[in-house]
DNA sequence: TAATGTGTAGAAAACGATTTCCCGGCGCGC
DNA sequence: GCGCGCCGGGAAATCGTTTTCTACACATTA
């Protein structure tokens, strides 16, 4: 009801107005001595009449006990990581608490950059989609800091961190073995960036399946690119013009896909008539291409919800060892491998 | 090069390492007054030394100037608010500001718990795409309280707000145009929810089209969404059991857009050549679609930077007049309107 | 020359919470 | 009946900054 609260209520108004101490105040708000029946009723009532709220950054600065995490992804606008940040924004506000949501691009400076960020900030913990395997050194030194970091998607060298993945290599391994068992001959791959595990493991799962079909591997067929639309884009167009021509394609991510879909239609190949595609990350409107894409899918939901509650039980238990949670990856099929529906 | 940072350098231990006094260390990096060359110097150095960054959460509550601004969105998973926090992140991590993001799912209670959640953080300012235009008291309350508030797309009821919106009435009216261009006789509509100005507004362009055709409005052809997938499915079976049917359908937003085309899709109904179809919102796929949309289109993520540079000159200057940014949006002709390209 | 003003920098207060320290009262055991 | 330990709660210290207050040196003016 109060009408013009300018100035937000202070734990000492509250006290006053209870006719207690700030520090029985603070001790009913935290719970953490015990206080007697009475003067609990009457610090909650104040509370209640005045309408505090304790003042999080004097609560950080005096307990460093913060209530906000630090997200670094690397693009908000891949839906990938709409999907994971969605995630850890739920299960962070399930527990009050907040998501600084910072976008890399990919690029190690503006990750360091917002990591400095974030600590000046006491974040309570990061989840890290890191940008390299190469970042393990400065995570390395985070933690050491006294900021929980758990990994998203991808795991570095050096330290074992807490950390959520996905099965990549059984993933690729699908997709290329499901090419093959459709019987398609020269099954190319356009590879993620090779300083990630991510992009290491999906060229592992489909060379296992390559090698488990008994195909020996054709360095040709094979082009690294970085996880980018254009990639995708000049990559398959590269691969358009070998002789003979691939005729399927595995991408090792979404945006890729999209960049591959867009040099098949442009060079009149029909797919899967022609090239029969898989793709990796599926997406609300996968099933709305022309021709829907057959793809793996990715837990990105749970992923994020998971490395929330990883990091959260770390803030509890800071001495417990480091764990991974492998997820598993879901082989969603539909028009554009070829196969009969 | 420091080794085992366990607690992070603070502003006494520069003072001491530069022989000045903690006053003058926040002069120089503040630089708020003026310090003798050779001291600032001295500072400097201990400063890059030590590898000293301020604790934010120590400055903010001194000097309640906080480096951390709050942003609301109904769901980020929404590509049109995914664009729109890019927008703002940016912007915000040109100034040095962190992003603290929040999904009130169109949820009030959900938005009001958030909304003291930021201001508990002490958030510099909030970026808001409100629920409904009833928020108005709240958000009135919130600016009171020494909060700035910047809409986002939708103007609320009670009190002049920095804003910035798109012209939804002439995007509208441009949709509807196009369809009446085209030959179109009975061209329905699905609104989204009424009591937002977005889904006012663009109702209104409906009808003003409508009218500068001399065509009258047929209420039947209207249906009130909330801007959401089902609304979108559901609505477009409904319009599609009257006689005669609708041979057009203009749909207020992207998801709706979506729920649509899934109920013409599996009604067996063609596009555009039984029903044109124009939707509101461009997405990255919308091209890729079968058949390719024809969309309004709005400058999403321009919204965002836009309204996060307002929430900095609000923060500059606390008694400018309030300011609404009128941004235009751009009609997309693909192929689901049944125009010949 | 004395008084006043100006500018620089240190000492200390302040921000709003939590936590430590301490004290008075009570129960219990000898 | 007395001393000891325990417990509940208030006073004050503390977190790491910014800002106010104060002091000093030097220049300027009457």
């Amino acid at each position: 009801m109060r009408q013009h609260s300018f100035r937000p209520v202070t734990i000492a108004e509250v006290a006053r107005h209870a006719g207690v101490s700030q520090a029985t105040v603070s001790r009913v708000i935290n719970g953490n001595a015990t206080v007697a029946a009475e003067l609990q009723a009457r610090v909650r009532r104040a509370v209640e009449e005045l309408g505090y709220q304790p003042d999080r950054a004097a609560r950080r600065l005096r307990s460093n006990a913060s209530q906000v995490l630090g997200l670094i992804v690397s693009d908000i606008q891949n839906p990938y990581f709409t999907a994971v940040v969605r995630g850890v924004e739920d299960a962070a506000y399930a527990q009050g608490m907040a998501v600084l949501l910072c976008n890399s691009d990919g690029d190690p400076d503006k990750q360091a950059s917002y990591i400095q960020v974030l600590r000046a900030e006491r974040a309570a913990g990061l989840i890290v989609a890191p940008t390299s395997v190469r970042d393990g050194p400065m995570l390395v030194a985070v933690r050491a800091g006294g900021t929980p970091v758990v990994l998203l998607d991808r795991q570095i060298e050096g330290g074992a961190f807490d950390s959520v993945v996905v099965d990549n290599v059984h993933g690729a391994e699908m997709a290329t073995m499901h090419l093959l068992a459709l019987g398609r001959q020269r099954v190319a791959l356009i590879a993620g960036a090779l300083d990630t595990t991510t992009g290491r493991d999906r060229l592992r799962g489909y060379r296992q399946a390559l090698e488990a079909h008994g195909v020996r591997s054709d360095p040709r067929l094979i082009k690294e690119g970085d996880f980018k639309y254009d990639a995708g884009y000049t990559l398959a167009r590269v691969l358009l013009e070998q002789d003979p021509r691939p005729d399927a394609l595995f991408v090792a991510n979404n945006l890729m896909t999209l960049g591959a879909l867009k040099a098949l239609r442009e060079a009149g190949v029909r797919v899967p008539d022609d090239i029969a595609l898989v793709g990796f990350d599926d997406f609300p409107w996968a099933s709305e291409l022309q021709p829907p894409l057959t793809t793996v899918a990715q837990p990105t939901y749970e992923l994020g919800r998971i490395a929330a509650q990883q990091l959260f039980e770390r803030l509890r238990d800071p001495d417990a060892p480091a764990r991974t949670h492998v997820l598993q990856t879901r082989l969603v099929v539909r028009a554009s491998c070829g196969a009969r529906l």
